[in-house]
DNA sequence: CTTGTTGCAAAGGATTTGCACGGCT
DNA sequence: AGCCGTGCAAATCCTTTGCAACAAG
């Protein structure tokens, strides 16, 4: 089940974009309600390109300019938030109705999984605060091997 | 004190590097040493680039695809490492005689700081395995104020 | 001598931007 | 109507690559 089908996510993101778009005097387009309907369906970690593609794909036909500049408006919003795994490539996810999380990452199959654990949270917090910072927000990668892949290669 | 002042740390990634280079029939070139020794020096989180305006100041005349390719070439010979800030640029630090770390970075002032916990280490590998994941390695990143720029920011 | 290395400049991939046209409010 | 958004293509940023001259083993 992907967030939109739940039909709950996809109405308050829809709200809270056009509250955003309003505060800031910018215009509610198709494109842009085209865009977060699709991005929200896709739930999966889209590089912008990816995404343009996979917008093709669905029979939507806009700009690849647009594509760039709407995920960028999204995570101004809040509904988006930019990741990157180390590839050197920024992807998407949802970030709304999705609470923090970490990310482990299956090294053979790129199987990414989005893990939270308090402890370490607030581990973090302490380690921070042994060198006097104040913690604002972080990023965890977790690299391993799934339990499917270390059978596969086990029987191989 | 910057590592290569130790003046150990320099001599065993000179042969480390001399050792890795023959061991792959590479050759021990003017250009590579050159890089090795002001990498070392340099301590920091340099990207490609940054790297070789910092060598032309020192009066270093290397081109830039040799930087570039050096700069692997010691990754892959295990004296540095990439690190990636998040910001797209990918960066190397020095990743021999220096065991892991993770980065506690200062989001006003960009003062980063190496620090390890090995509570949150270990619960890495279980929160992994809480999944079946074999954890393989993992990066985090700590986003915060430090201390001087709280200071700074009361006062003014 | 053979093979790897260098430096340049051109190519590449990802992302941004200038501009004229078209669409919201 | 006025202003923002769109799409295109050109521009930019970072990084890689092809190639001919050159140097290390």
């Amino acid at each position: 089940m992907t967030l939109s089908e739940t039909g709950v996510i996809l109405k308050d993101a829809l709200s809270i974009f056009s509250e955003y778009l309003q505060q800031n005097s910018l215009k509610d387009t198709p494109q842009r309600r085209t865009i977060l309907k699709h991005f929200l369906d896709g739930n999966e970690h889209y590089s912008a390109e990816e995404f343009y593609h996979y917008l093709h794909q669905k029979g939507e036909d806009v700009g690849q300019a647009t594509v760039y500049r709407t995920l960028k408006l999204l995570c101004a919003a809040g509904i988006a938030k930019e990741v990157n795994f180390g590839d050197g490539i920024t992807r998407f996810e949802v970030g709304y109705g999705n609470g923090h999380h970490d990310h482990l990452i299956c090294e053979l199959c790129k199987e990414n999984l989005e893990v939270l654990d308090e402890e370490i949270e607030s581990l973090q917090r302490v380690l921070a605060a042994r060198y006097g910072y104040t913690l604002t927000s972080h990023r965890l990668y977790l690299y391993g091997i799934c339990p499917k892949c270390k059978t596969k290669n086990h029987s191989a």
